[in-house]
DNA sequence: ATGAAAGCGCTAACAC
DNA sequence: GTGTTAGCGCTTTCAT
């Protein structure tokens, strides 16, 4: 290992003087001879900075956390993606968690060893932001996903409900009226969030929809499937779905497909979330596409700026808005 | 933050002490009764061991970077999972970074900045790893995933001749005999041994298919489609296809249902690989499923055993064997 | 403009 | 059994 003693003494100039060229501090007030002398000798021998020994220096390590509940998840993907650009360009490396439950001590860990500099949470759905209530009074930079808990973590969501009307009101322009939703765990932030999109927009088209037709089961394909069963097992059956999540939207395929009901002949379907899987269904899912990657990013942005200024914020990503990519699983009402 | 000063101080006792039973090194000759003091303080303060000092004094850091191309392949998801969950039972945790083309600089930074103890590198198909040339020569701890450099550094890979292989087999045994195989780009490591598995299990049908019923176009969805459109081209159309990848797989339904070709009616699917994907396309997907958890836990208990104990491996993965997920895109053949 | 030196928090000899 | 001490490689005053 090559350390800033070696490229020192191969310059013959003090550690100090390395120190200053090759972090170029601002203060660096060196002469160009030296300057170049030492850059000709740290590429000579391979200079590598010591991570270890510059993050106990200056307590800072230039990685964010990112914990999330199930790496396994296509939707997680782009989030990944998202975040990881993001972290590199701003000159941070991402180190990955995991916790199945909101693991507050697993967050903590990973900050109170000063492994990260700070976080970025995916909640479990349905898992209310209340357990990382011990986080708070840590003043850990964390920032959480689709979640919130206001003034004590910064927050980046969806605009779910935006998501959600834009669902709905797809199927209510092909003249839908029985237009059910497939929602997620009722705990659940964005479920909440989705749900009010969902009245609202039957609302503009004068509609309120029966209890009945909200189910609540959550975003895993078999939720969506339960979901389906349970829908069309209504004595007014819906000609029309719009469902939560892209992976509950699968499901609701599926059950579908079991149960001979055609879509889009007998049932219309639109989910919100779009993914890579989305195109490939049968028939491909008509979908409310929600911006994965820029949630990544946003996410990773708001936790450096946590880092680095302490601001705090709970943002909304509206841009790029939610948008109705239109594939072959909704139709015209007949 | 809580040092280990703070805690020997509330404890009465040595920095020394305090180390030795906070770390239980195994010379942790210490009275009970100090033990139990240390103990107590540290709780109390809520002591947390500092990252960077340990890994400065021990130069480990307990962690393994995972570098892939693209983070947005499904694929790779289940990959990731097994990677962390081994990670995290050997006490390491997965740093992680992407490189679109193989860039030994930026993994020779992570290891040589002593930011990980070792790396997992998934090359990009296509790309030999020829360019990983100038990694070995750094002995930096290096396990490639389906990929090779034997001698070089380490390398993890599924048993991909029996992937093929199966899926041939079961197309053969469904009574077809013109069966194209769909598969990666020609220089892919992971291509040549499908290539082999193919060709073997046609030879013991005692068949020699024509050079043109292999394409090697890729393993992307686009590669799929291109892949089908050529091999319906041929004046003897093929009845059955094997294609190496399932994203081109679906690539092979999308460009079937385009062209009004029935899948399995008119024409009969195996994909080697399965996903979470494979079971909800249209067809779901008759696959052979490839070991990708096992996959990741082996390329990081590889990496580990490598900077444990020097050992460096060329592993293929046995068990689970590659198996065959019979769905609806493969039929006898009518 | 450059150098000397003091630690950051920890581990591991080495004393006692 | 327990304490003292010397660094790991780096940044950063403070001198010069």
């Amino acid at each position: 290992m090559v350390t800033l003693a070696d490229v020192a003494t191969r310059a013959g100039v003090s550690i100090s003087a390395v120190s200053r060229v090759l972090s170029d501090s601002p203060s660096a007030r060196v002469s160009a001879a030296t300057r170049d002398k030492i850059l000709r000798a740290a590429t000579d021998l391979g200079y590598r900075p010591n991570f270890a020994a510059r993050a106990l220096k200056v307590a800072r390590t230039k990685v964010v956390g990112l914990v999330v509940p199930d790496l396994t998840n296509p939707l997680f993907t782009d989030l990944l993606d998202g975040a990881e650009s993001e972290a590199a360009s701003l000159g941070y490396t991402l180190l990955l968690g995991r916790a199945g439950e909101v693991d507050a001590e697993a967050i903590q860990r990973l900050v109170g060893e000063g492994r990260v500099d700070g976080v970025v949470v995916q909640v479990s759905d349905g898992v209310p932001p209340a357990g990382l209530g011990l986080l708070h009074d840590a003043r850990t930079p964390i920032v959480l996903i689709n979640s919130s808990l206001p003034g004590e973590v910064g927050s980046v969501a969806f605009d779910d409900a935006l998501g959600a009307r834009v669902a709905t009101s797809h199927l209510l322009d092909l003249g839908h009226q029985r237009i059910a939703f497939a929602n997620g765990l009722p705990r659940s932030f964005t479920a909440k969030r989705r749900r009010r999109g969902y009245l609202a927009a039957m609302a503009d088209a004068g509609l309120v929809p029966g209890r009945t037709y909200e189910t609540r089961l959550g975003y895993t394909v078999d939720d969506g499937r339960a979901a389906l069963a349970r829908l069309l097992d209504l004595p007014e059956r819906p000609t029309a779905v719009v469902v939560a999540n892209v992976n509950a939207a699968m499901g609701v395929l599926a059950q579908a497909r079991h149960l001979g009901v055609r879509v889009p002949e007998d049932l219309s379907v639109v989910c919100v979330h779009d993914a890579w899987t989305a195109a490939h269904t049968w028939p491909p899912l008509t979908a409310v596409r929600m911006p994965f990657h820029e949630m990544g990013r946003t996410a990773v942005r708001a936790v450096v700026r946590r880092v680095e200024t302490g601001e705090m914020s709970d943002d909304v990503i509206s841009s790029p808005a939610p948008q109705l990519v239109v594939r072959e699983s909704a139709a015209p009402l007949s």
